[in-house]
DNA sequence: GATGAATGAGGCTTCATTCAT
DNA sequence: AATGAATGAAGCCTCATTCAT
């Protein structure tokens, strides 16, 4: 096969991923209504035409975009969990840890929230696919282990299942606090993802 | 003065805020781009040109908006803040219950936090000005009873001042999570509360 | 009232006429897909604008045009029947005149029918409207006096009532012919009327 | 030669009728300016690009599609005309309801009279080759056969060749209203066509 | 010969904004 | 103060046409 083609069909195998994400740049700094397809295929380096060749329309090219940015978090997270060893105090450490620095230190995965947050309203099959292909998945992850810490004796006996929205809950405001006020103050994510966990863990009781 | 003419009067005086209430559902519903001035007028039950009577540009009435949306709960806060008595944590406890109460459960703050969220990006005066005059002011709240706690000997001393946006995100969780995913799961505003407070007053660690 | 106020009022009550003249022109020169609603506004002295705020769209424009160029016929053809005296061959042949010359003279008819023929498809309300207010009305008027000329004895027994449509298919010609062939041969209007009604009466008439 | 290789070839040969046989489809159901080139490739099984091999533009495929939608009637005209026999008026019938039989009722030939009417603007070759090598040669057979039979003494003497195009009007109607009313009101073509017979014979016959 | 990815001009439609009344 | 007719810039989308493979 000559190296031509073979350019060519890879190419045009890329092409819609190209687009998608000049598209993530695009909605990322105009949002969804204010951001031109003209200049999506711009910065994808085609024109308006091809990106209608791939994508019937505007709110398609949202939402592809949208799953596209999404694909990548799972796997990973089952991986870690699947290597967690030892108390369930360390456990609940280390995939607080893990999580906070996906959810919080991924540009992607913030912007992605950010546009459920914006569009959910328009785009609502958007927010069901990630609820349950990422917010309930991590869910059962945390509530394994909480659990697990429970049956231990590790964990208090009152500590119930509802507590893994709580336990979450920092990494969701580290998330959008750098969205909305990176620039006055920053949490610096490790430091932040630290004292969360102490104070989980331990509460702020003296004991 | 004939009756009508009061009525005229007041309405007229009225006229801006009908505007912003009416503005505030269309946004809520369609977002900032999507829009239209002439559905806003129509819901406020004047014409398009009024609104420009009253407000420079579409800019200028989402930015009123917000702020018209925003002023109710600073005095409140002072307020409750004032009457607390007795030991930090009955103190914290209350704080916190009252502040989950009004981010969560509030409508109006639930949309404006939205707002920021979509729109941050193109009104930054708007964002600027909900950090100084609403979340910096709540921390400071926080900080003040949580370093009380500490000075007191309640708290443990390791529980420093960056504590304050953790004690915070429960209720960011509580917001976003009935915007987002409502429909699928309800979180319970009290019982939410209730175990947000016992989480973070005493941790998960068995004693 | 200010001569301007009138002014005004009388252009707004005014304006969709305009626009449907002019939509009438640019429609005959280039058919519906073809014609651009710009180039309506132009010809009517007012922008694209002005159009969509009188008509929700194009097709809607083209609706109404046809329409506002149908609406001539019908009185004038009952007011002229109405005054049809003495024996059915002269009313007849006095019917048919009237009729060819409506119908073949006319340009907005001639173009309606165009219309219809072309753009049916798109259009079938179109069709069904000048089937029940056009069509009909006349094949009814044709009809009584070619049924009181039978009752009178001057026509022969066998001419049935669907007769009609012969009688009125020179007149179809007529006007299709000046549509196509107008600038190769002339059909004249009278002279083909007059041959028309001589050859249909011949053929109609008691031996 | 193969197998595969002759049916190849032969499909080649008749891809340009193919087509234009899609073509005609296309052109019927949409019209010339709303059919898309890609929906013609698609119905005859090829692509885009194919269509362009065989023909310049759109313009051209159209063009052809007439041109092969006109070719059949001539011959057989002039053939049944040469088996002409008897007393004209017999003539003349026959040569009526085989007209009347191929403009009525031959959908192509039906289409294609829409398709002059409808783009006789934008193609004006097509009407003078339509008239040229359709309308005048039937005019002419009929003009001979009518000629003939005032000269046979059969028909009276007033009757002129203009006559001729009153003959074929009724056969234009019956096409028309096909088109447009036939789901109303359905002109059954061989009693339609014998009516009109009647009477225009009655109409040209001496007394 | 045939394909189909890519182009880009062009048209429909929307809507923030203006302004005469 | 309020109206609403009018404007025109701007964006979505279509599709005839091209051309590298």
């Amino acid at each position: 096969m000559a190296p031509e083609t073979k350019k060519r069909h890879r190419r045009k195998a890329e092409r819609p991923a190209e687009i998608l994400d000049a598209a993530f740049e695009e909605f990322v700094q105009h949002g969804y209504s204010a951001t031109r397809l003209e200049d999506v295929a711009a910065r994808a380096g085609v024109t308006k035409g091809t990106v209608y060749f791939y994508f019937d329309a505007k709110e398609r090219v949202f939402e592809e975009m949208v799953r596209h940015k999404s694909q990548t978090f799972l796997p990973d997270l089952t991986n870690h969990v699947s290597t967690l060893r030892g108390p369930y105090t360390e456990r609940l450490r280390s995939l607080m840890a893990f999580t906070y620095a996906h959810i919080a230190a991924n540009r992607d995965s913030r912007e992605v929230l950010r546009f459920l947050i914006s569009e959910g309203g328009r785009f609502p099959e958007l927010v069901e696919r990630h609820y349950d292909e990422f917010v309930l998945p991590i869910m059962e992850q945390f509530k394994t282990v909480i659990d697990g810490g429970v049956a231990a004796g590790e964990f208090r006996e009152s500590v119930s299942s509802t507590y893994t929205e709580i336990v979450m809950s920092p990494a969701l405001l580290l998330s959008l606090w750098s969205m909305l006020f990176g620039s006055r103050k920053t949490l610096g994510i490790e430091s932040f993802t630290e004292a969360s966990v102490d104070l989980l863990l331990h509460g702020m009781l003296r004991r």
